[in-house]
RNA sequence: GGGCGGUUAGCUCAGCGGUAGAGCACUCGCCUUACAAGCGAGGGGUCACUGGUUCGAACCCAGUACCGCCCA
C-alpha cells in the first residue's frame, strides 16, 4: 500500500467533487428493492422547483444525510429519494414575471402556451437547488428522481382525486375563502400568515331615532355590502330592537336587526355589522338568518358597488368611506392605531380578501381523525413527543380543505361539466364525454405533495418499490410544516395505503437562527448562504456546525466563528491521520499485546461508539457531534497520539502494536464521523484502508470485550498528573520546551509503569548525580521533585498553593457538614455516604499537604 | 384570549435529585519535528424571582416576571 503524502491543511475544494461523482459513478446511493436487506427509506421533503438551497434545507439535508448514511453503513437497503414539487403560485409568478418584461401576460400567451413555457422555464432555470445539493453531499438516489408534476405523479394526483371524490371526500360549494388579490386565487387556510397590524376601529351609527344602533369595524368599506345587524339574544339593551329594520348610511338600504348566539355582546357595542359576502362569521351568520351576499369588490379588491366609491381600491376606499360617513355625522367614535389580527397571503404578503365564492374542498374529517389516530396509537411516532400535541391539536380541529386554484400551473381538476350542468369525476384511463368541458383550475400543490411518500414510489401500481419502501422509516422536517405538510401526507397516506402511514416517525428539527438567536432575514442582513459557507468553510464544516446545533425540534443558532470552528475540526482530523500515516499506522486488526493507553483508548472508543449509536435513535446530532469532537479531539489528538509517539519512538513489537491500534482507532473514529462529515472522513479513510469507499464501509460496532475501567482511571490519573505538572511549569513561566531535571516517585502506584511517558509529555529529565531540586509537588500519591534550573518564584507558587488550599477547606467544610448532618447520614444512601466519606478523606490530606508545601517556601 | 416551550459563564447551548459543564469568545505563555485552522495553562456562574417538597433542588411542585413560538 502506498501512503499518499497529505498537505499540512485540508482543502475541502480538491476533494468535494471528485469524491461526490466517484460516490454517484458507483452507485452507493441508488437502492436495489430486489437485494435481501431490510429497506430503510426516507423522501426528501420537496423543496420548490423555483428555489435555491438555503441554510434551512442545508440543516434538514444534513441530518437526512446523516440518518441514510448511517443506515447504509449498517447493512440497510437505503432509499433517500429527492425530487421537487411544482410550486403553483410562485412558479406561475416567477413566468409572469419574466413575461411581463417582454410585455406580455399570460392571457396574451393563452393556457397551453403558457403551461408550455413554464415547462421550458422548469427545464432551463428550475431545479437549481439539485445542483446544490451535490455540493453539500447529499446522498440521494438521482435514478429515483421526482417532480410533482411528472406523468406518473400526476396519474396518482388524478387516481386519489377521483377515489376521494367517488367517496364523497370532495366536494364543490360556494364558501368564503381566502384570496389573494394579487396572486388571483383562492388560498387554503394555512397559506395566510395573521399578524398584528396597526388599523383603525371606526364605530358608526346605522339608523335614527329609536333605531340608532352603533356598530365598530376595522373594515369600514365593507358597510357597503352590509346586509344585516346582528346582536346577542340575550342583550337587553338590544331585545327590543331585533327585528326592526335601520337604515344603512350612504345606501339608503333598510337592513334588519337580527339576533345572533355568536354575537359577542361585550365587544365593542355589542351590535355588529353583517357583511355576508367579505367575512366568513358574517358569511355564517348569513347563513342562520337567511340574509343575501352582497359583493361589493372584485377579484382584484376594487369596490363594485355602485355610488361613489365604485372603481376605488379597497384601502382608498375605506378612508374615502369613512369621510363620507363622518360628513353625514354618523361618526361615533374611532380609534386608531387600532392593533388586530390581519390575513397576508403567506406568498405575496398581500392582505387577504375573504371572498365568497365556488371552489372544491377535501372534507377532511374522516381523513383527519385517522391521521390524529395513527399518532395516538403508535403506527407514527412524532419526535420530539412534545410536539405531537400540536400536530392533534391541528388534525382533531381541521376546517375543509379548499384545494381549487386559480391558476394555469399545476394539475388541473378532473372534473368535466356537461351541457345540461352534468357533473363528472375522470378517472386516469377515462375520457370525458363528448361536448363537456373541464374545471378550469388546478389543484393546490399541497395535494400533490400530500402524496409524495407513495406517488413517488410509483402508486397507484404496486410497484417493487411501493412493497419495499412504503412506509418510510423516517421523515424529516422542520417543525413549521408539520400541519402544512406532515398532517396531508398523513391523511392521504392511510387513506390510499389501508391504513400504513406514511412513516414510521416524523423527526421535526427546528428553525437556523443567527449567533444571538435571531430570526434570519434579508432585511436585517444576518442571511448565511450555505453555499458561500461551503466555498469558504468546506461542505463537512457546513454540515458539522449545523448538527452540532441540532437537538431534537429546537432551533438552531450559528455564526461563522462556530463554521470556522467545524473546519478547524475537519483539519485536526486530517492532520491526525496525516500523523498517524507518517509513522505507520495499519488498519490491519488488533494486536495481542497492547498497554495501558491502548486499552484505555479502545475503551473510550467503545463508550464513544454506544453514545454516537443511541443519540442516533433520538435524533440528538448535537449530543453526537459533541461526543465525537470530544473523543476525536481531546482524548485521541491531546492524549493518545501523545502517548503513541512515546511509545512508537520505543521501537520493537511496542511500536508496530501501537501502529496497528493506532489505524484501528482512526478507522473507527472515521466510520463514525462518515454520516455527519463524509468528504473529509472518506478521504482521509481511503488513504488509512487503501480500500474503496467509506459509504460502504460497516459501521462500528461497540465491543463490549474493550470496556476496562481499570485503563482508564489509570490514564485518568496519568493526566491528572501531568495537567499538575504542567500547571506548575506555567506558574513558574517555564517555556513549554524547557527541560528541567526532576525525580519521580511512582513506585506502588498506578502510575508505576508510565515513568517513560510521564518525562516525556512533561519534558522532564533524569535527574543528575548531585540533585538539588528547587520544587517539590505532590499529586495523589505521586511526588514530583524539579530543579527549575533556576530561582523558582515563590510568589506564583504561594499564590498557587494558597489557591489549591482554599478548594480543598471549601470541600472539607460542605463535606464534613453533610457528614455532621444526622439525617443524611441516616437517610441517603449508601453509595453517596461512602462517596462523602472519600471526599472527605482526599480534602484532608490534601490540606495537610499544601500547609506542609506552603510551611516549607521559602519566606 | 387559548396552548406550548424557554430563562444555567460575555454569546449559543448541554446537564434534569447527590462535588455546575461544553464550544466559541477572553487572559497568559509557546512556531515543543501531525496540525498556529495549532499547543500548554488560566479567569469567568447567588443555574430569572418567590415559596414549597426533600437529609439534599439548576433539576420535582406551586406561583410571579420576562422572552419566544403556534393557534384564535
Amino acid at each position: 500500500m502506498t501512503t499518499p503524502e497529505l498537505p499540512t491543511q485540508y482543502a475541502p475544494a480538491d476533494v468535494e467533487a471528485p469524491s461526490y461523482e466517484r460516490w454517484v459513478a458507483a452507485g452507493y446511493f441508488a437502492a436495489d428493492p430486489g437485494s435481501g436487506r431490510e429497506p430503510y427509506s426516507i423522501v426528501l421533503p420537496p423543496p420548490n422547483v423555483t428555489g435555491s438551497l438555503h441554510v434551512g434545507h442545508a440543516l434538514d439535508h444534513s441530518i437526512q444525510d446523516a440518518l441514510s448514511r448511517r443506515a447504509r453503513m449498517r447493512g440497510f437497503e437505503t432509499l433517500w429519494l429527492p425530487g421537487m414539487d411544482h410550486a403553483g403560485i410562485a412558479t406561475q409568478n416567477v413566468v409572469e414575471r419574466e413575461l411581463a418584461k417582454e410585455g406580455l401576460s399570460r392571457h396574451d400567451l393563452g393556457r397551453e402556451a403558457f403551461v408550455e413555457r413554464v415547462w421550458q422555464w422548469k427545464e432551463e432555470s428550475g431545479g437549481r437547488i439539485l445542483g446544490q445539493m451535490t455540493k453539500l453531499g447529499d446522498g440521494v438516489d438521482w435514478s429515483r428522481e421526482r417532480f410533482t408534476m411528472d406523468e406518473r405523479l400526476s396519474r396518482a394526483v388524478q387516481t386519489i382525486f377521483k377515489r376521494l371524490f367517488d367517496d364523497g371526500l370532495i366536494y364543490r360549494a360556494n364558501r368564503i375563502i381566502n384570496w389573494c388579490p394579487r396572486c388571483l386565487t383562492a388560498l387554503s387556510d394555512i397559506e395566510v400568515e395573521h399578524s398584528e397590524d396597526e388599523g383603525e376601529l371606526v364605530s358608526i351609527r346605522y339608523g335614527s331615532g329609536e333605531n340608532e344602533i352603533i356598530v365598530a369595524t376595522t373594515r369600514a368599506e365593507t358597510m357597503l355590502g352590509d346586509t344585516a345587524v346582528a346582536v346577542n339574544p340575550s342583550d337587553e339593551r338590544y331585545a327590543h330592537m331585533i327585528g326592526r329594520e335601520v337604515e344603512l348610511p350612504l345606501t339608503g338600504r333598510m337592513i334588519p336587526i337580527v339576533a345572533d348566539d355568536h354575537v359577542d355582546p361585550a365587544f365593542g357595542t355589542g351590535a355588529v355589522k353583517v357583511t355576508p359576502a367579505h367575512d366568513p362569521n358574517d358569511f355564517e351568520i348569513g347563513r342562520r338568518h337567511n340574509l343575501p351576499s352582497l359583493a361589493i369588490m372584485d377579484e382584484r379588491g376594487v369596490i363594485t358597488a355602485h355610488g361613489p366609491f365604485q372603481g376605488l381600491d379597497r384601502f382608498e376606499a375605506r378612508p374615502a368611506v369613512v369621510a363620507a360617513l363622518r360628513a353625514e355625522g354618523r361618526i361615533v367614535a374611532e380609534k386608531r392605531p387600532y392593533l388586530h389580527a390581519v390575513g397576508h397571503c403567506s406568498r405575496c404578503k398581500t392582505v387577504v380578501e375573504p371572498r365568497l365564492s365556488l371552489q372544491w374542498f377535501v372534507n377532511v374529517g374522516p381523513l383527519a381523525k385517522e391521521a390524529g389516530d395513527a399518532v395516538r396509537d403508535g403506527r407514527t411516532r412524532v419526535h420530539p413527543p412534545e410536539l405531537a400535541k400540536r400536530y392533534f391539536d391541528w388534525v382533531d380541529d381541521m376546517h375543509d380543505w379548499c384545494i381549487s386554484r386559480q391558476l394555469w400551473w399545476g394539475h388541473r381538476i378532473p372534473v368535466w361539466y356537461g351541457p345540461e350542468g352534468e357533473v363528472v369525476c375522470v378517472g386516469p384511463d377515462e375520457t370525458a364525454p363528448e361536448g363537456y368541458v373541464q374545471d378550469p383550475d388546478v389543484l393546490d400543490t399541497w395535494f400533490s405533495s400530500a402524496l409524495w411518500p407513495f406517488s413517488t414510489l410509483g402508486w397507484p401500481e404496486q410497484t417493487e418499490d411501493l412493497a419495499r419502501f412504503y412506509p418510510t422509516t423516517v421523515l424529516v422536517t422542520g417543525y413549521d410544516i408539520l400541519f402544512f405538510w406532515v398532517a396531508r401526507m398523513m391523511m392521504f397516506g392511510l387513506y390510499a395505503m389501508d391504513g400504513e402511514p406514511p412513516f414510521r416517525t416524523v423527526a421535526l428539527h427546528g428553525m437556523v437562527r443567527d449567533q444571538f438567536g435571531k430570526k434570519m432575514s434579508k432585511s436585517f442582513g444576518n442571511v448565511v448562504d450555505p453555499l458561500d459557507w461551503i466555498e469558504r468553510f468546506g461542505a463537512d464544516a457546513t454540515r458539522f456546525t449545523l448538527l452540532r446545533g441540532a437537538n431534537p425540534g429546537s432551533d438552531v443558532a450559528i455564526s461563522e466563528d462556530w463554521a470556522a470552528g467545524s473546519r478547524n475540526f475537519c483539519n485536526k482530523i486530517w492532520n491526525a491521520t496525516r500523523f498517524a500515516l507518517m509513522n505507520g499506522a495499519v488498519s490491519t486488526g488488533l494486536p495481542d499485546e497492547l498497554t495501558p493507553a491502548d486499552r484505555w483508548i479502545l475503551s473510550r472508543l467503545r463508550t464513544v461508539t454506544e453514545t454516537v449509536d443511541t443519540a442516533f435513535e433520538d435524533f440528538e446530532f448535537a449530543k453526537i457531534s459533541d461526543a465525537l469532537y470530544h473523543f476525536a479531539w481531546d482524548e485521541v489528538c491531546d492524549w493518545y497520539l501523545e502517548l503513541a509517539k512515546i511509545q512508537i519512538a520505543a521501537g520493537g513489537p511496542t511500536a508496530e502494536n501501537t501502529k496497528r491500534v493506532l489505524g484501528h482507532v482512526l478507522d473507527a473514529l472515521l466510520r463514525l464521523l462518515h454520516p455527519l462529515v463524509p468528504f473529509v472522513a472518506e478521504e482521509l479513510w481511503r488513504a488509512l484502508t487503501g480500500q474503496e469507499s467509506l459509504v460502504v464501509a460497516a459501521w462500528p460496532v461497540p465491543d463490549a470485550a474493550h470496556a476496562d475501567p481499570g485503563a482508564e482511571a489509570e490514564i485518568e490519573s496519568l493526566q491528572t498528573l501531568v495537567t499538575e505538572v504542567r500547571r506548575f511549569r506555567s506558574d513558574q513561566g517555564l517555556k513549554p520546551g524547557q527541560r528541567v531535571a526532576a525525580r519521580l516517585s511512582l513506585s506502588g502506584t498506578a502510575l508505576a509503569a508510565h515513568e517513560g511517558s510521564i518525562r516525556a509529555l512533561l519534558r522532564l529529565e533524569e535527574e543528575p548525580e548531585s540533585f538539588t531540586p528547587t520544587a517539590r509537588l505532590a499529586v495523589g500519591g505521586v511526588t514530583v521533585e524539579i530543579d527549575t534550573a533556576g530561582a523558582i518564584d515563590v510568589a506564583a507558587e504561594r499564590k498557587r498553593l494558597e489557591k489549591d488550599l482554599a478548594v480543598a477547606r471549601k470541600e472539607q467544610a460542605q463535606v464534613t457538614g453533610k457528614l455532621g448532618n444526622e439525617q443524611f447520614m441516616a437517610k441517603a444512601p449508601e453509595d453517596v455516604v461512602s462517596k462523602v466519606r472519600a471526599r472527605a478523606a482526599q480534602a484532608e490530606q490534601d490540606i495537610a499537604r499544601l500547609e506542609a508545601q506552603l510551611a516549607a517556601l521559602p519566606a
